[in-house]
DNA sequence: ACCACTGCCATTCTTACGTCA
DNA sequence: GCTGACGTAAGAATGGCAGTG
């Protein structure tokens, strides 16, 4: 079963979204391929970007007004790296972002820098999709809601006056919203039996239309 | 209480790309 | 087709704030 992401850390939702792709995250955005882009064995040689930053940032840039900061671009190899240890652990410790650093040939700095717009990307990304996922729940919950005030018109009609031997109509239902995760479930009113016997069952119009519809794993707890 | 460190966030700013005249 | 101006998106970098040890 799979479970709606509950931790905003984790950041990566393992749901079906119709009209989102899993794109690489970061590096290539859209398609887009940059002219500069270094070939991914080349050697950085002098003269290049990162080692024009290396050399140039110790001299601080920026408000003092003079000079303008030079931004980095990261080669493919870097953004390659940078992304393999990403997948690994959305956070350093000291002694990796070093030893990160060193292999990139980048300031530990730059490192750090990296992995905290990774992990802004990723929650932006993220709530992008939750977003998206609300929206389709809110139109099936509007469309659940529509034919339930139906059914209750059908009721209505009925209790006026039922045509005599005519088929009976199922039970009622409701839906009920659980205050703690938010989770839609449809309660059908079983005729004499207890007031707490129901049958209760996720919204299931709206999980098979949308398959990424999932309760929250706390809900389970 | 103070300090150093770290993560997060909002923002700035550079760069590359697409479009258009 | 080429070119320069302009708008825009992506993302690297910065500064500030809060939490923690």
């Amino acid at each position: 079963m799979e479970n709606f992401p509950n931790n905003s850390s984790g950041l990566e939702l393992s749901i079906a979204m119709p009209g989102f792709s899993s794109s690489p995250p970061s590096g290539e955005s859209g398609g887009i391929i940059m002219k500069a882009a270094v070939d991914i064995n080349q050697v950085p040689s002098s003269g290049t970007e990162e080692e024009c930053m290396e050399e140039e940032d110790e001299i601080s840039p920026n408000h003092s007004g003079l000079a303008p900061r030079k931004k980095l671009r990261l080669t493919k190899e870097q953004s390659r790296l940078l992304e393999e240890s990403f997948r690994l652990n959305h956070t350093l410790n000291p002694k990796q972002k070093a030893a990160l650093a060193e292999q990139l040939n980048l300031k530990p700095r730059q490192v750090e820098v990296w992995f905290q717009n990774r992990r802004a990307r990723s929650k932006l990304k993220q709530t992008e999709m939750e977003c998206e996922y609300l929206k389709r729940w809110f139109g099936s919950l509007t469309e659940q809601n529509r034919k339930l005030q139906k059914e209750v018109e059908e009721l209505r009609a009925m209790k006026v006056g039922p045509p005599h031997g005519r088929h009976p109509l199922p039970p009622p239902s409701t839906l009920t919203m659980c205050p703690r995760c938010e989770r839609v479930t449809t309660t059908t009113l079983v005729e004499k039996g207890p007031p707490t016997t129901t049958t209760t069952t996720t919204t299931s119009a709206a999980a098979t239309k949308m398959a990424f519809l999932q309760p929250p794993a706390s809900c389970y707890n």
